[in-house]
DNA sequence: TTCAAATATCCATGATTCTAGAAATATGGA
DNA sequence: TCCATATTTCTAGAATCATGGATATTTGAA
């Protein structure tokens, strides 16, 4: 990933509608949701979602496939790993000893101790 | 870490300029740099730079501590940290075995091959 | 071919953000 | 006290973004 790609991706993320329909899309993994049932979820109207849709697609987070009349757009968790990683590598190239607690972290979730 | 904070963590990250200084920050790790020097690093006018900072601080990653005349910035990679662990939550808690590949790349680190 | 459903595109408006000049504030030294 | 240094705050113009109404496009069904 690269400093732009990584520039869009924040900047995908770093709006409220957004992150929600991100986060949406990732609890309906792997089977994705149409384009409509995003907009009525979330209670946006369709054009603004799918306005909201584009950006997070330009950026490679999420991807919609046509499906009958439908659009289906899932997430695309290889995006949002590519990011948490060219982000890791600045902290950790200077300091890697700053990885550790990080990952120590990161590691409570195999265990998953329900969240929300 | 709330929604909001994660937002402007995000926002804050999402600009070029920014980014840059964080990264800058990050490797002048444990000691800081003044504004001065960072603007001057970069190559930013002073105060466009110090309004980015603001940003930065308002956000949690970046902490500045008044020594003499200068104000010395440092990253607080905790923010970073937290920031990550958000998102890795929002993945890993939906689909545990999500976050084994997100680890494992992570876990490059440790072992460092120089990056850039 | 005609119609309804699902979604995207066009467009205008209001809000936010980025930028940098000018002025203000805080600090240390003479 | 006066001055230079370091930084922030004030301010405004330009650019970008979010929003949603109206319209266009694509698809499937009758």
């Amino acid at each position: 990933m690269d400093e732009s790609i990584a520039l869009d991706t924040l900047a995908a993320l770093a709006q409220s509608t957004r992150l929600a329909v991100f986060r949406l899309l990732v609890s309906h993994e792997p089977h994705g949701l149409p384009a409509g049932d995003v907009a009525a979820a979330l209670d946006v109207p369709q054009n603004t979602l799918s306005a909201h849709l584009a950006v997070l697609a330009r950026a490679g987070l999420v991807e919609g496939e046509r499906q009958g009349r439908s659009i289906v757009y899932r997430a695309r968790l290889d995006a949002l790993r590519a990011l948490m990683v060219y982000l890791a590598r600045d902290c950790c190239s200077a300091h890697p000893e700053l990885c550790q607690p990080l990952l120590a972290e990161l590691a409570c979730c195999p265990p998953a101790k329900a969240s929300r």
